[in-house]
DNA sequence: CGTTCACTTGACCAACATCAAATATGGTGG
DNA sequence: CCACCATATTTGATGTTGGTCAAGTGAACG
């Protein structure tokens, strides 16, 4: 199951990415009779008015809130597997569901009930897990807290070779879901580099010593996440 | 309405409470038939393993985490009126709810379900908001933004008296809520007094020019909130 | 090849943390 | 009512983290 190439994600053009584009879904070869797919930056939530959850096939998205003066909070990532929830976004786009890259998405279908509520209460815990990252950890704990959360969740779809990963993200979207500048993200990154704990290149990552990442960054594998 | 008085939170006492202490309920005055009652600092929600829900009546709680290194983040509080959510804390202690003052609280009946729903849906909004002032606001604009949430969560139950209500915090729980140091919590706290903005006085809040403080915080008033 | 966007780096500064100590404050027993 | 204790608040001095501004590099794309 390879995943679409990762295309770039334009944050100037994101603010006012209020149009989605959703393109003509061909069957292909992909299993799945209703495929549909979305551009990168596209604003994929809100036309599921009826309520029904859309799950991911390939490439990734987000929910973010934008402030009025232009500030961004990503508040997770949603990756291929994940349900995505658009219940209760009726109320007044507080949050919105983007795509950050090329995206092949499917209705959940009734007998996938236990699955996506398997996967709302993942959710949930990663919000949680978020505000701590945020709340108590340092740049440089926070950034490898994410990327041991990537891994995790690449790994359980298939989507990990070895210790590295493909992840379609930008250092301004890194920024926006950390809550640190794109600057300090860099710098923050380029440390990792030089002490050779996290290689990352071109939307490639890859973890060295996992161990010790993780006590670093206070990261506790999640026992949630080994139900099913 | 009366609240209980408030008591203050030992936050040395805080990490090791989990022993969690049921007074004896006793009827009293009050219309319910079973009240539990619960001290400062007692961990309240573990002992919920049917996955019952608990709807508290007076007195404050929050949920937190606490990470190995002592760190503590506290996701969001509990107020009167509030439904403490007790379903999915089988996945081992990633958040603890525990009492920020005495507490009386009773289970939620089976009519009040789309009240619970109601509930559960705000609490998730808060931990959106939460999210954003940690990750986008700084000092004095989260400390305002948390109050404004405050006033409003306590203005629809009745516990504002114009412009000023009570908050059973200490500096300490402000801080491990919003990610900052006690100390500068209370700077910041001294400059708020200094503007004139916001008056704090030994648990007593009150908010000056609402208009101002909303508009500094990009704090928006919560659609969501003014259902029922 | 010029444009655009992401990444990178340096210089500088503001926000916030840390450490230490002094000063309330509230609850307690006498 | 007072003295005492524990905890909370307050303040100063100082250091660190991370933000801002600005400029430059590099890669993709038409």
């Amino acid at each position: 199951m390879e995943s679409d190439a990762y295309q770039s994600w334009a944050p100037s053009s994101l603010a006012e990415a209020r149009t989605f584009q959703v393109e003509e879904r061909e069957p292909r070869r992909s299993p799945w009779s209703r495929v549909e797919r979305y551009a990168a930056g596209a604003q994929i939530a809100v036309i599921q008015a009826g309520g029904s959850q859309l799950r991911l096939l390939s490439g990734w998205a987000c929910e973010m809130r934008i402030l009025p003066d232009g500030r961004r909070q990503i508040f997770t990532f949603l990756l291929p597997g994940d349900v995505v929830e658009t219940r209760g976004f009726e109320s007044l786009g507080s949050r919105a569901i983007v795509a950050l890259s090329r995206l092949q998405a499917v209705r959940a279908e009734s007998d996938e009930v236990p699955w996506v509520e398997h996967s709302a209460q993942q959710r949930e815990q990663r919000l949680y897990d978020h505000m701590v990252r945020m709340g108590q950890l340092s740049a440089k704990e926070r950034v490898i807290h994410l990327l041991l959360e990537l891994y995790d969740r690449l790994e359980r779809v298939g989507l990990v070779d070895g210790d590295t990963f493909k992840v379609p993200l930008t250092q301004e979207v890194f920024a926006d879901a950390l809550g640190l500048s794109v600057v300090h993200i860099n710098r923050t990154l380029r440390c990792l580099r030089r002490d050779d704990w996290v290689v990352i290149k071109s939307g490639s990552v890859t973890l060295k010593n996992r161990r010790k990442l993780e006590s670093v960054a206070c990261y506790r594998t999640d026992e949630l996440s080994k139900v099913h």
